[in-house]
DNA sequence: AGATTGACTGCAT
DNA sequence: CATGCAGCCAATC
């Protein structure tokens, strides 16, 4: 694996956030290691338009849309919400509810 | 090779 | 809980 990109790392990991769950910058680093927070959000920055990659379920630690320099942001809250995740008055995810832990797996789907 | 930047995070205030 | 500052890592200039 070492000899594959970091971004192919990273979109791997962004992959396996099953629909209506949310991840941060940071767990998806720490589960890489070998890489910062920053760069997560740098190889989805590199990430084209229309990739199979749902880059959109990756949130920062507030469990907020971060603010990109293309102003997009709008854009990825209306794509959560379409998977069911619900924002609170401040357009904030509630992580406690909806954060994924790299690492349980796809098929348990419970803890709705 | 050195400085700057960026879709971040943690700790202090 | 919001704001400010420092630390971090890789890509780019």
């Amino acid at each position: 694996m070492g000899s594959d990109s970091l971004y192919q790392a990273i979109w791997a990991v962004v992959a396996t956030v099953p629909p209506g769950w949310v991840t941060t910058y940071g767990e998806v680093a720490r589960r890489l290691e070998r890489c910062g927070s920053r760069q997560v959000g740098y190889a989805l920055s590199a990430l084209e338009a229309g990739s199979d990659i749902p880059w959109h379920r990756v949130v920062n630690r507030l469990g907020e849309i971060s603010p990109r320099s293309q102003g997009d942001d709008h854009h990825q809250r209306e794509r959560l919400e379409e998977e069911g995740v619900l924002f609170d008055g401040r357009g904030r995810i509630d992580l406690e509810r909806y954060r994924w832990e790299l690492g349980w797996e796809s098929g348990r789907g419970e803890r709705r």
